[in-house]
DNA sequence: GCCAACGTTGGC
DNA sequence: GCCAACGTTGGC
């Protein structure tokens, strides 16, 4: 089982929309760049992973779980571009904002920090059960 | 709205 | 294969 976040801009595909298509889910979709792309490739189903809404919001609002692993894109012919499909699991309680996350420096290491442009990222474990804390999930 | 960081493209 | 130019992303 693997941890990963999932950064989406609430404008194109919010969290309401991802717990709106409930246990069917949805590919995730539109991504055009080869370390997304390769993350997305390991996953695996039934591992999690947090949803991000980057701009305006900057938090982690949710946990998903990935409920098929990596198929050609649908959005595009180019078949370079893969996606998995991915489901709500719930909501957090308490939303962890990007602040917040720069504020614990046991979690100066993630991805989210240090390439805050990838849209696809890993998430290990320990930061997984920190910001779960935090979350209050 | 600006700008820094990063990835991609294309000319050489 | 290098690197300049360009486009995109996302934090501020």
């Amino acid at each position: 089982m693997q941890y990963w976040l999932f950064k989406s801009e609430p404008n194109t595909w919010s969290w309401e929309d991802q717990v709106a298509k409930g246990s069917v889910g949805e590919e995730w979709d539109g991504v055009r760049n080869y370390q997304a792309r390769n993350f997305m490739r390991q996953m695996q189903i039934g591992d999690q992973g947090f949803f991000y809404h980057s701009l305006k919001q900057k938090s982690v609002v949710g946990i998903v779980e990935v409920i098929a692993t990596a198929h050609p894109d649908s959005t595009t012919d180019d078949p370079r571009w893969e996606c998995v499909d991915i489901k709500a699991v719930k909501s957090v309680s308490q939303p962890v904002s990007l602040s917040q996350i720069k504020e614990r420096i046991d979690l100066a290491d993630m991805v989210l920090i240090k390439n805050s442009r990838l849209s696809v990222q890993p998430v290990t474990y320990q930061q997984w059960a920190i910001i779960c804390e935090m979350a209050g999930v």
